[in-house]
DNA sequence: AACCGCGACAACCGCTCCCTT
DNA sequence: TAAGGGAGCGGTTGTCGCGGT
């Protein structure tokens, strides 16, 4: 809309990727790093926009990712995240390692809306839906609360956010003014009907102090070395489940065996390809 | 066996932010 | 300081697979 397209439309491929275009993708980057996106697909000799490119690797091709579904343990981070963040999915997608904010936002999406409205919790506002309705009906507001509103109102769920501290650095020196969702892990799955707690003194969990404590820390949590040992079970266990994407791409996945040892490939980590493929040999991605 | 509906998720679109000049 | 361009973000759509009828 009177915007100029990221990229030249003519002879640009969309759609899903191919395992040549990802191999392709892969090569390029692991080889050379990206200097600019819009530069990555005509030297990687790939006809897609430079957009498209990033979105691939940094949703689906970076190595350190974490696949499959989220586990009870995000899923409850991730809901104690929305209620501070809102719709700020990368912002969230920060604080889980190995976490695509695209991945967050379909989970929730696609599980966390349904499993929170089915407690009896709006997925927006994160209170209990018939305290709402009371406060509507006492507000005089001329909207129901359906999923329609839930999206207008996102904007004023902004809003929201931004009476309360304004920058993320705000946020996290304010944050434990605001009132966290109880994040009653034990009761998170079995106590479906009951609303949980707001009370604040509940002071939720642990983990929840330790995520904002983290969060006045520098972020490293893209420190490759760190998350991918974390994150294919190097270091603790976790039970990703294989699809069948992955499945289709492990056979060229395993031509990046040429690589030596402990290379930084300018991507801001060490790519250690024995260590990698032994992680993804020991989920049974290969 | 065929059809249909639904869920899951990959990918796209357009807007905003931020950096550079 | 303003303008332009690139990158990032969030919302939405398209497609595929699976289960039910």
């Amino acid at each position: 809309m009177g915007r100029q397209p990221c990229c030249d439309k003519l002879g640009v491929k969309k759609g899903p990727w191919t395992a040549e275009e990802d191999k392709k993708l892969v090569t390029f980057l692991l080889t050379h790093g990206h200097c600019c996106w819009r530069a990555v697909p005509k030297l990687a000799g790939l006809r897609r926009c430079g957009k498209s490119c990033r979105l691939r690797w940094t949703n689906y091709l970076r190595p350190d990712l974490k696949r499959g579904l989220l586990n009870e343990t995000e899923e409850q981070l991730v809901i104690d995240l929305h209620a501070h963040l809102g719709n700020r999915w990368s912002k969230i997608a920060a604080r889980l390692p190995g976490r695509t904010d695209n991945e967050i936002k379909n989970h929730w999406n696609t599980h966390i809306k349904k499993k929170l409205i089915k407690m009896g919790i709006d997925p927006v506002t994160h209170e209990p839906l018939q305290k709402q309705v009371i406060d509507n009906s006492q507000e005089q507001a001329p909207n129901s609360h359906d999923d329609e509103e839930n999206s207008n109102n996102d904007h004023d769920h902004d809003h929201d956010h931004e009476e309360q501290p304004s920058s993320d650095a705000d946020h996290d020196h304010h944050q434990k003014d605001l009132v966290p969702v109880n994040s009653d892990k034990n009761s998170c799955s079995n106590n479906e009907s009951s609303p949980r707690s707001m009370d604040p003194s509940s002071d939720d969990d642990l983990l929840m102090s330790y995520m904002w404590a983290e969060t006045l820390l520098e972020d490293n949590s893209w420190d490759f070395m760190v998350t991918t040992r974390d994150q294919f079970g190097l270091s603790s266990s976790s039970t990703c489940s294989t699809s069948s994407s992955e499945e289709k791409h492990s056979s060229w996945l395993m031509d990046y065996q040429v690589f030596g040892d402990d290379q930084d490939f300018g991507l801001g980590f060490n790519f250690n390809e024995r260590e990698f493929f032994n992680a993804l040999d020991m989920e049974g991605k290969l």
